[in-house]
DNA sequence: GCTCATAGTTAGGTAGCCTAACAGTTCGGC
DNA sequence: GCCGAACTGTTAGGCTACCTAACTATGAGC
């Protein structure tokens, strides 16, 4: 409580969110560990089912460099999930939409991953549900921020 | 509400908690990108900041095995982060403690990413930061459990 | 039509993770 | 005591995802 009040209670606050932020990482990465498709692929797929997306914009979302997210897609591309097409607007452009087979893929698959989440959720009790359910979009509106 | 009551209720937050995980853990390399140590560095720094510990340990808590482990604990060493001595119970392990300038590095990174953090969290409202702050032990709780 | 900016791809390199194989240490059974 | 099984780390080799730099092709302004 010196020069600036807000200083000392936020920098707890900080320190607490950055160590359960960290294991939630842990937590998140010891999901896709089993089966077919990563956190990133899920991602990508997730963009790509609301809309057709280019190239840049995944990049962007996915925090990537633009080779970087080519390379994912084409992947995905190979493996029959997406499509590429150039935009018909402006043929510099490539739009990747969601297969068939992609979307039924990405639905199976955030199924499963629910699944996995809401079987770790049932431990919880009402309490704690709610707690966690009220800060989903304060956290949201954080990453927002950034 | 049919058969399994809990289902359908926990299916909704777990698909919410996913999303959400999924931008904070975009937030969280955000953060990391711009400096010396990475996430996982200092994920390592802290653990032997409390007590000196094993490699298997560290790959434990950080989800890796332990070669990759070993790696990045060779890196730390060279950085002299780090010192590497056998543990006098038991002359097969080896147990990992910071060096003094490896403690100065970890509190001055921690307190810059205090200080980042701080800062976003400041945009939030009072209410935002209790909610926030109500929810961040039963994320560790879901992470322990699972 | 020339120039400059923009969208993606290709090429080449790095870092972090993995499994498999190895070396040294401890411990239990005989 | 001593031999084999179990355990702790390290070494070796390979894979994947990321990066920057350089290139191609299209679009936009003058």
């Amino acid at each position: 409580m010196s020069a600036s009040p807000i200083d000392s209670d936020l920098l707890v606050l900080a320190q607490s969110f950055r160590t359960t932020l960290r294991h939630a990482v842990y937590l998140s990465r010891s999901m896709d560990g089993d089966g077919e498709l990563t956190t990133m692929q899920m991602s990508t797929l997730s963009m790509a089912a609301e809309e057709p997306l280019r190239v840049s914009r995944i990049a962007a979302n996915l925090g990537i460099r633009v080779p970087s997210a080519t390379e994912q897609i084409i992947k995905l591309e190979q493996a029959g999930l997406v499509s590429r097409t150039p935009d018909p607007t402006d043929s510099r452009a490539v739009l990747v939409q969601l297969t068939e087979m992609g979307r039924s893929a990405w639905e199976d698959a955030g199924r499963l991953r629910n699944e996995r989440v809401a079987a770790l959720l049932a431990h919880l009790d009402d309490d704690d549900r709610a707690t966690l359910a009220a800060a989903l979009p304060v956290i949201g509106k954080l990453s927002r921020t950034a």
